[in-house]
This record gives C-alpha cells, sequence and structure tokens, in this order.
RNA sequence: GGUCGGAUGGCCGAGCGGCUAGGCACGGGUCUGCAAAACCUUUUACACCGGUUCGAAUCCGGUUCCGACCUCCA
C-alpha cells in the first residue's frame, strides 16, 4: 500500500489516491440527520467515520473546512395520507414550534456526539436558514432548462437531464430501467399526476393550507425538495467544486444522485469523492422502525431498551464502530459490545502505560515498521479495524516491557508513546472514560481502603473480605495491586 | 421484479492468490491470604459444488441462504 491517502470512491467503484483540489485545503461535506427525532446508532456511524477522517486529514496537516448540515426542513411522510411535513407534523401534535421540534433534536444529536468525542463540524448549516440560497438554485435549474413549475410546485424534468447527463451514474441505476420499474409499484403520493414522469423529483413543494412550515417563493408559499438543501448549502460553503461529499449508503438514491443531478443542472460541479458508510443491524436483523428493533443512541448509554443487557458507554460505541471497516455493515448484538467494552478498555490500560516504560539499551521489536503499518493501514480507506489490531500488538509489546520481558530503547519508547497516543487519542478520537470519581468518593474509599489494608496487614480476612464484598455489593469493584488496592465504580 | 453487496472459528470482525489479523468468550498459567482485576498463553475457520493455478478463504462459473437500495431513512 502506497503511503499516500486513498479513498474508496463510490462515484467510480474504486479505491483512488486523495488528490485535494487545492492543497493544503480540503473541503468535505457530510449528510447530517433530519431532526425530527432522537438520534439513533445509524447516525452515529457516519458522524464518527467522518470524524475520524476529519481528524485524519488535520494530521496529514490538511487545512480541513468540514461542513455538516441540520435538515430542518420537514420531508414528506410516506405513511401520511397526504403531503405532510414530518417536523410540522410532530409540532402540531405537541403544540410547539416547528423550530422548537428541530431545535430539541438538534440539542439531543449534539449531545450524543459530544459524548462519543466527535468534533464539532467547522461549519454547521441549516436547511431552514438557506431558503433562499435553495429558491437561487431552483430559479437557476429552471432557467436552464432542466425543471419546469406544475400548479406552484417544481420538479426536476429527469428524462430531460438524462438527453445530456448521466443519471445514475453514481448508484448505477439505468434510467430505463428506473422507468420500467417505475408505476404500478409506486405508492400514491400527492402530487404525482403533476409530475411530467414518475421519477422526476420535487425541488420545491406547494404548501397545503394545514402545512405549518412554509416560506414564500416565486412559485407559491411552500417548502424546498428534500434534496436541494445539500447542493445548496455546499455550494455556498465549499465553493463550485470540493474534495468528499458522504453520507449513508441509503442515501446514494435518490438523494445523491438527485444532488449531483441539480449541481450539474445549475453549473455547479459535484464532489470528486463520495463516500458512504454501511448500515447497522441488530442480532443479524436489520434497524427499522417496523422490527422494533431501533436504538436510540441515548438509550444505549443508558442500557434501557429491551434488547440492551446493560449500558454501554460512548466510548464503547465508538471503539465498536471504528472495530469494523464503515464500508461493511456492522452487526450489535450484547456479546458484542461486550467484548468491545473490555477490547477499549485493554488499549486504554495499554496507553495509560507507555509514559512510564523504562527504557533499555536495545529494542526487541521494530518500532518505525510498527509505526509505519499504522500509516499504510490508515492511508487504505481507513482502514480502522486494522489499526486498531496494530494498536493492540503493541499493546502487548507495553505490558510485556512493564513486566520487564521485553526491553526497549528510550528513542523508541518515545516514538511508541507519540504514535500509540497519537493514533488512539488525536485520530480514532477514543479518549479515557472518567470513572465517576469525585473527592468526596475518593476521600471515603481512602479511608475504607486504609482500614482494609490495616485489617489484611493483621490478617483479618474475614473484615477485608466484608469491606470488599459489601463495597461490591455497592457498585464498587476494589482492586488489589502489588502497590496497593484501587476502585472503580462499576 | 430490477440493481448492487455479503456468507470467515463459540461471538464480533480484518484479510481478497502462498506468510498465526485482532478483540471477546472458553481452557491453561503468572500474581493474590483467597478472589477479582491485570498480564501471559493453547485450541477451534473460511456456506456448498465444480473450475483456473505449482498453490485459493482470496480468481472464475453454478447452487443455497442473507442483506441493502428501488419509498422517508445514517
Amino acid at each position: 500500500m502506497s503511503s499516500r491517502l486513498h479513498i474508496y470512491n463510490t462515484l467510480t467503484k474504486q479505491t483512488e489516491e486523495f488528490k485535494p483540489i487545492n492543497p493544503p485545503f480540503v473541503g468535505m461535506y457530510l449528510c447530517g440527520p433530519t431532526v425530527y427525532g432522537d438520534p439513533h446508532l445509524g447516525h452515529s456511524r457516519g458522524a464518527v467515520m467522518m470524524d475520524v477522517l476529519f481528524r485524519y486529514l488535520s494530521h496529514l496537516d490538511y487545512k480541513v473546512r468540514y461542513v455538516r448540515n441540520i435538515t430542518d426542513v420537514g420531508h414528506l411522510l410516506n405513511d401520511a395520507d397526504e403531503g405532510e411535513d414530518k417536523i410540522g407534523k410532530i409540532a402540531k401534535a405537541n403544540q410547539v414550534e416547528p423550530m422548537e421540534v428541530a431545535q430539541q433534536y438538534t440539542n439531543a444529536y449534539h449531545n450524543a456526539l459530544e459524548q462519543m468525542n466527535v468534533l464539532p463540524p467547522s461549519i454547521e448549516p441549516r436547511a431552514s436558514g438557506h431558503i433562499i440560497e435553495q429558491i437561487e438554485m431552483v430559479k437557476e435549474i429552471i432557467k436552464n432548462g432542466f425543471a419546469y413549475e406544475s400548479n406552484g410546485s417544481v420538479y426536476f424534468d429527469v428524462l430531460k437531464y438524462a438527453e445530456s447527463n448521466d443519471y445514475g451514474k453514481l448508484s448505477g441505476r439505468k434510467i430505463e430501467d428506473l422507468i420500467a420499474g417505475a408505476g404500478e409499484e409506486r405508492r400514491s403520493l400527492e402530487g404525482q399526476e403533476e409530475k411530467k414522469n414518475p421519477n422526476d423529483f420535487a425541488l420545491w413543494k406547494k404548501a397545503t393550507p394545514e402545512h405549518i412550515m412554509k416560506w414564500n417563493s416565486p412559485w407559491s408559499v411552500g417548502f424546498p425538495g428534500w434534496h436541494i438543501e445539500c447542493s445548496a448549502m455546499s455550494d455556498k460553503y465549499l465553493g463550485k467544486q470540493f474534495d468528499i461529499h458522504a453520507g449513508g449508503m441509503d442515501l446514494l438514491f435518490p438523494h445523491h444522485e438527485s444532488e449531483i443531478a441539480q449541481s450539474s443542472a445549475c453549473g455547479c460541479n459535484t464532489p470528486n469523492y463520495w463516500m458512504h458508510n454501511n448500515m447497522i443491524t441488530i442480532n443479524g436483523q436489520k434497524m427499522a422502525k417496523s422490527l422494533n428493533n431501533g436504538v436510540l443512541i441515548e438509550e444505549l448509554f443508558s442500557g434501557n431498551h429491551h434488547l440492551l443487557e446493560q449500558a454501554y458507554s460512548p466510548m464503547t460505541l465508538r471503539f465498536f464502530l471504528l472495530q469494523a471497516h464503515y464500508r461493511s455493515t456492522l452487526d450489535f448484538s450484547n456479546e458484542a459490545l461486550q467484548a468491545a467494552e473490555k477490547g477499549y478498555q485493554r488499549l486504554m490500560n495499554a496507553a495509560a502505560k507507555t509514559e512510564g516504560l523504562v527504557s533499555s539499551e536495545s529494542s526487541d521489536m521494530d518500532i518505525q515498521a510498527w509505526k509505519d503499518t499504522l500509516y499504510e493501514q490508515m492511508n487504505n480507506d481507513m482502514a480502522t479495524p486494522q489499526v486498531i489490531a496494530t494498536l493492540f500488538e503493541a499493546a502487548k509489546w507495553i505490558n510485556e516491557i512493564d513486566a520487564k520481558n521485553l526491553k526497549i530503547t528510550a528513542s523508541d519508547k518515545n516514538i511508541l508513546h507519540t504514535t500509540f497516543h497519537n493514533f488512539t487519542f488525536q485520530i480514532l478520537g477514543l479518549i479515557p472514560e472518567e470513572s465517576g470519581n469525585n473527592e468526596a468518593l475518593d476521600g471515603v474509599m481512602s479511608l475504607v481502603l486504609d482500614i482494609r489494608k490495616t485489617a489484611k496487614e493483621n490478617k483479618d480476612w474475614p473484615t477485608a473480605d466484608k469491606i470488599r464484598d459489601g463495597l461490591k455489593d455497592a457498585g464498587i469493584e476494589v482492586m488489589d495491586g502489588k502497590d496497593g488496592s484501587t476502585y472503580k465504580l462499576k
């Protein structure tokens, strides 16, 4: 593998060397959440994947502008009899302002990601704050002849576009198949009869009277279609051409395919690299509301879900996500999460030991080769599972050096420490989790452990064991080491 | 139905022509007053049937399962 970053490009279906348009600057865009509900596990995956890319590019000294949007303009509900705004629907049901709903779930999303140590993006634009830009883009598309107005709504003319462009080049679909497949299988969504062709998609939608999220436009009081926001906001903040556009695989079609069409139709260039993360399954089944197995991020952290045997920490989740490659499906189960929890702890224990290692005159391992391997793996389309495996290789060395079974020179130790920490904390974004200790508890525990120490010295085992067992029942685990006892909250 | 992807040891999950991935669990061991924790360590694989090759988990063909998208979705 090359020493330069390569990423898999969904557009070309190949792993390509990453060449920024204007180095050292890099522009990247991630399709963020529609804030009509609390964030679920699926949301965490794309956010963590792009966070690692963001961190790695920054580590490589690129100047990255990372844009991650918030979709707070509702899309059509598929299960409603007539088109209705997701956010508007919830707002009406709860007697609150639509923006109140959007804010609530935006906060929840931020809170979940912050706990997972996901860095905030450089810019986080909201769709509702860019209605004007979206209207301007729609105007441009109409002017160029790729969209038409119909009864106050504006639709993108897919067939017209396909005459001179390849509609389907991203998702691998053929326009003929799309036309053939349309029709009987399609749900009768409102406004289908307004379209020239069933494959045409809305750029602007006229609002029905009961619709509460709506804006004025040259065509009607209404709201933007569901693909236009990303085109408008990426254009505004990243320019006519930018480097990376990412999102979940489920957005490949029609969302991203349509984005490409829109952007091309208004004279904007499309991103050079498209990246898509794969989906999450639970106990081998896809995560879906209909299967009643959807898990919210907060539910995972609290353990409050019928499929969860216990709570799993934010770092356990982050580590778990990183242990699988982002382009593979990832299966959640209690067994797998518990394994991740242990593995994460093992890695953290090793990380804590690196600085205090005693150096020798020689080294028993090739630290430079190990370091090179880490970069090669990261450069190979962010092979985080392999990076983690390589870090575990060093974890074993660290333990052996600590146990005086292996030797390391001072300069190698320095490389080991710096590299281990760079990859674990800076690039993978893992952090040691606080045990929840506080000063008062530390004071109490210090006293209790001191009493137990005295009991042990007097070989008063019943008392020593009573303290240990009693604390265990109270949720505190005592760990006896060579240099005395420590504790942690369970 | 159309398009695309996947089937790896008890579990998760890398690898994608020859070299033990890794983590967890299990077993063995070190440590300990006994434990726990921590650390060390052994074993268990590549869905099935053909083919190509000196050599295939890895390439090709077929079979069987599973999944994703085609409709809001990360």
